[in-house]
DNA sequence: CCGTTATTGCGAATAATTCGCAGTAGCGGG
DNA sequence: CCCGCTACTGCGAATTATTCGCAATAACGG
C-alpha cells in the first residue's frame, strides 16, 4: 500500500521532476493553511521549518506546484497573487469591494458551463475561475447609514 | 437630445470627475479594440493621437474609468492586465494554455449563480468574471501528435 | 473670464516576480 | 552503499508592472 508521501514523490517522477525537501514544506504549509496565502506569507512560514528557504524557491515551488495542478493560483484583484492547495472539489469566490472579506461558494453550474463550452467549441476544461465581486450584507448596511447621514 | 459625448461627460460629472481629453482618448481606443488590450499596447495606440500622453495617465485613467464600470481588468494568468470597455453584456474567457488563444463566450448560468449566491448569503453581486482554462480542439491534436511521435 | 482643484507629465519609487550563476543534493544505476 | 548526472537551490541583482510626489495645466461651475 502507498504511503501518501511515495505518492507525492511517484507524481514528480512522472512530471520528470524531483521532490526536494523544499518542495515538500511548500505543499505543506498550503495544506495546513485554510486560507489562501501570498508568496510572502508562505515564505515566512515556510522559513519557520527551514530557515536557509529563499523566496525565489518558493515561487519557483509555485510556478511547479500550479503546472502539476497540485496548486492554484489566485488573483483578486491586488498586486499579488494567492495560492491554494488543490484538494476537495473546485470552488470560488466572492469578494467585497468594501471590506475585502472573501467568500467561498460551490456549485455545479460551473461544470455545466464546462461541459457546454467543450460541447460547442471542441476545448479541454482543466480549470475553471469563477470570480464574482460586490459588496456584502453587511457593507451593503454600512454603506446605506453612510448615505442617510449624507441626506442629513 | 443628448449626443454620445454629453451623456459620457454626465456620466463624468456623476461621478464627481473631469472628462478630459486623454480620458476620452483612453476609451475610445480601448472601444475601437475588440480585443483587450494591456496598459502598455494602450499607451503606444493613445500616443499615436496624443503623443504627449503619459504611460502613468493611462494606468490612472483605466483605474478611474473601471471604478466607473466602464471598462473591465483581466487578469488571465500572466504578470500584468488586459483592459475591454464594457459595452453589450457581460462575456466570459476560455484560454488555452498551449497557444494563447482566449475564447469569449457568454451563457446565462452565470447569472443563475449570482443569484444563488445572493439568495444564500445576502450579498450584491457587481461584476463576474469566469476564467477557464485548459487546451483548445487545435492543441490537443497537436499534443496527441507529439506523443506519438515520442513514442517512436 | 476666473478661481478652484482635479488631472497631467515626468521621473523616481515600489512591489512582485524572475533570472544568472555557482554550489548542492535527488535519485537512478552499478 | 556509493557515483555521477543534472535538476534544484540560495543569493543578490535584474525585470516588469504599476504607483507616487510634485509642480504645472486645464476643466468647468459661477
Amino acid at each position: 500500500m502507498d504511503t501518501p508521501r511515495d505518492h507525492l514523490r511517484d507524481l514528480f517522477r512522472a512530471a520528470g521532476r524531483r521532490l526536494t525537501a523544499q518542495r515538500r514544506l511548500v505543499l505543506e504549509v498550503l495544506e495546513a493553511s485554510t486560507e489562501h496565502l501570498d508568496a510572502e506569507t508562505l515564505y515566512e512560514r515556510a522559513r519557520v521549518h527551514d530557515p536557509n528557504i529563499s523566496l525565489a524557491t518558493v515561487y519557483r515551488t509555485l510556478a511547479v506546484l500550479k503546472e502539476m495542478g497540485l496548486v492554484e493560483e489566485h488573483r483578486l484583484g491586488e498586486g499579488h497573487s494567492h495560492y491554494e492547495s488543490v484538494r476537495g472539489g473546485p470552488h470560488y469566490h466572492f469578494i467585497c469591494q468594501g471590506c475585502g472579506r472573501v467568500i467561498e461558494f460551490d456549485t455545479p453550474l460551473v461544470a455545466q458551463i464546462e461541459q457546454e463550452l467543450r460541447d460547442r467549441e471542441g476545448v479541454l476544461v482543466l480549470g475553471a475561475h469563477l470570480h464574482l465581486s460586490g459588496y456584502c450584507a453587511q457593507c451593503q448596511q454600512t454603506m446605506h447609514q453612510q448615505e442617510e447621514a449624507n441626506r442629513q
